[in-house]
DNA sequence: GAAGACCCTGAAGCCGGTGTAGAGTCAAGC
DNA sequence: GCTTGACTCTACACCGGCTTCAGGGTCTTC
């Protein structure tokens, strides 16, 4: 199979499954005398499983931690166990944080109740100020995805 | 004031500041005979405005859509209360995709009590089935931050 | 044999910064 | 006057996870 149709099959853009061949995530694909990757039901299989993962807003960093117990079928899954319980643990702070935000949100969005000169917005004289409580959380870096 | 004491003052990296200038988002500042930057309370108010907005998990776009209108205070503010209410919107809809994530990623996690050889891992087996209902939003791009 | 779909490599671009290298400048202590 | 250390300057590479682009080669179909 070549990889257009195992981009079709894992619904994966071909230069995604090219990107994961450098990264290492699956390994180098045979080569027909063309040059053509060619990519076998293990290979799907792969992919399959990382795009989960990818689906499940791991990094591919955790991808790999969990591909090297596929494998390594005869290890202890422990550890399998505490990175997901650790990727939950991010899902819920990030649903935290973000509940937090949507707050801060609505109260200034209700210094402005009708369009008038942006001189007078309560939105924008809101935000010359502190925001209320903002920044409280020990995050270094801003919010952005799960991690 | 140099560039560090502003740093200081708004609690904002040094690089970041520069990197702000370069963006346009804070006017060049002078120079002194040294070729230091020197810089105004006019100066710290405006970054401390975009700090602020990024505290709120703005993107440096929607930041420049808020210092137009700041800069033309004649101006009618609707277009901020329209940009307000979109970034709400966004922050809810990142908030209802992250609990349905939540709920995929603690079934998954049930499928696996006890560590035992990864082989027999209901955790892995499941990463390798279809997520359930996982993809049925119609994001293009993997779920990162509000945007 | 020509058109269009597919494949290849290598490099650059996206966001919002962060970090580094290599150099200049300044204030304080000896 | 000289050294030390803190501060500043520019220009550039790097982060994740792709995405897009340029400039080709190959395959299938008419």
């Amino acid at each position: 199979m070549r990889i257009g149709a195992l981009a079709a099959a894992t619904s994966t853009p071909v230069e995604t499954i090219r990107f994961y061949e450098r990264e290492g995530l699956i390994p180098a694909a045979q080569r027909a005398d063309n040059n053509y990757r060619q990519y076998t039901p293990a290979h799907a299989e792969r992919l399959a499983f990382i795009r989960h993962c990818r689906n499940l807003d791991m990094t591919l960093d955790e991808v790999r931690s969990l591909l090297r117990f596929k494998d390594a079928p005869a290890e202890d899954c422990g550890e399998v166990n505490a990175l997901l319980d650790a990727h939950i643990g991010h899902v819920a702070q990030r649903i935290a944080e973000l509940r937090t935000l949507e707050q801060h949100l609505k109260t200034l969005r209700a210094q402005c109740r009708t369009p008038q000169p942006s001189n007078d917005c309560g939105i924008l004289q809101g935000l010359d100020a502190a925001a209320p409580g903002a920044g409280k959380g020990s995050r270094q870096r801003h919010i952005r995805g799960t991690h």
